[in-house]
DNA sequence: AAGCATCGCAACCGCGCGTCA
DNA sequence: TTGACGCGCGGTTGCGATGCT
């Protein structure tokens, strides 16, 4: 049961505004303010519902629209705003004067989006883009679909031989990228994730669980990828913010997945905290078992050594309007050089990236989805041996995004 | 140069929600 | 409690601009 029409359709004119309507509505409301929409239209000789007037004024003619193309501060305010109030397009206009929610919206779908997938973030979630597609998840988000029919590919750009395409994110629960471990089969693995955002929501962890053949496979397609995907089928399996509470389910798999349970008994103990900022170094853990599929092992050890190019991405923190960058790192040990060989990193990256601290401070290694463990370089190493993240640092305020740790015990 | 495909944006549509009489 | 109304949102459409062959 839906709503009364807001007029009546036969008489209206619909399509674009003529000039000469524009100037009507426009006079109208210079003469009598805006509201009353439904009675407008008559009253200002106009044969448009009250509705479209109303998006008309809105969106088009009032004076203090700022026309014209969205400046870089804008684009990285709009992300902000988005990470923090989600698809709340008049709060997010609010934010920014002269713009209006239509045109944020629009702009989002045909570009930020874009950008976003080409940084390897999920425009949705904000957290770096670490999940496989799966088939069976029902609150999935496609990937940004353009006017055509066709659903468009995650956007070209020098670093999407590392990116997945957009994957499907599955609402409530998180994906866990645990790196392989050079060790053997048995060796305990103690995995800390430390998730900041700045805001309070998508607080919640998810684990995903991929069947073998997937593994394989996505292993095979992209080399780079240095970590074993678990999928769970249970969406309760989260994280609340005081790292209490994961579900006490056992997560059960049919032969061809990987087999975790939280029962602890020797074999991987993942150690999972999730934070919000500011955060300390305070954990909750929940051990999962894993029984490790031999050959999905052996074959990342080949993956290992196949790994040449690393990509990252970083905030250039040195100021309070951080700025996010994202490039390619060839070398281990020079960071400098190697982000300005190659073109596509944007040059202020460079000089970003020309002290250790801002690439030990925040960045993450898109080769694992990991971020810097601490003390130790990323486990593909992309970064030099010096570089450090601490927790103090990754609490500082002006942080605000994903942070995941890992370290290994024996 | 012409035809076609794709893209970006303005505008529309249907619906839900909150307010108020 | 109900309906009118304003507002906001997600999704979609239509069309001009642009790029490609």
């Amino acid at each position: 049961m839906g709503r009364s029409p807001c007029c009546e359709k036969e008489h209206t004119n619909k399509g674009a505004w003529t000039k000469e309507e524009d100037q009507r509505l426009i006079n109208y409301i210079k003469l009598h303010g805006e509201g009353c929409w439904r009675s407008l239209p008559k009253a200002a000789g106009l044969l448009r519902c009250g509705k479209s007037c109303r998006l008309r004024w809105i969106n088009y003619l009032r004076p203090d629209l700022k026309r014209g193309n969205f400046t870089e501060e804008e684009d990285e305010l709009i992300i902000n705003l988005h990470s923090l109030l989600g698809n709340k397009w008049s709060l997010i206009a609010s934010r920014l004067p002269g713009r209006t929610d239509n045109e944020i919206k629009n702009y989002w779908n045909t570009h930020i989006k874009r950008k976003l997938y080409s940084r390897g973030i999920d425009p949705q979630t904000h957290r770096p883009l670490l999940l496989i597609p799966t088939t069976n998840t029902t609150t999935s988000t496609p990937p940004p679909k353009t006017s055509t029919t066709t659903s468009t590919p995650p956007p070209k750009t020098s670093t999407t031989s590392t990116s997945p395409p957009p994957t499907t994110t599955i609402t409530s629960t998180t994906a866990v990228a645990a790196t392989s471990s050079s060790s053997s089969d048995n060796q305990n693995i103690k995995l800390t994730m430390l998730m900041g955002k700045g805001n309070n929501n998508n607080n919640n962890m998810n684990i995903m669980m991929i069947n073998k053949s997937n593994a394989n496979a996505k292993l095979n397609n992209h080399p780079h990828d240095d970590r074993v995907l678990i999928e769970s089928n249970n969406s309760t399996s989260s994280a609340t913010s005081d790292h209490s509470n994961m579900s006490s389910s056992t997560l059960t798999s049919s032969s061809e997945q990987l087999v975790f349970s939280q029962t602890v008994q020797g074999g991987l103990n993942l150690d999972l905290s999730i934070g919000l900022l500011p955060f300390g170094p305070t954990t909750s853990t929940t051990s999962i078992k894993l029984q490790p599929q031999p050959q999905i092992q052996q074959q990342k050890q080949q993956i290992i050594h196949k790994q040449h190019d690393h990509y990252y991405f970083t905030y250039d923190h040195d100021d309070n309007n951080r700025k996010l960058f994202y490039g390619r790192i060839k070398n281990s040990t020079n960071i400098a050089q190697s982000c300005t060989e190659n073109p596509s990193v944007l040059p202020a990256a460079a000089a970003a990236l020309s002290t250790s601290t801002s690439i030990a401070n925040s960045s993450v290694c898109l080769c694992c989805r990991l971020g810097l463990q601490k003390n130790q370089p990323c486990r593909c190493n992309s970064m030099p041996t010096s570089t450090l993240v601490t927790p103090a640092a990754a609490a500082l305020p002006t942080h605000n995004y994903i942070y995941t740790y890992y370290t290994t015990t024996t």
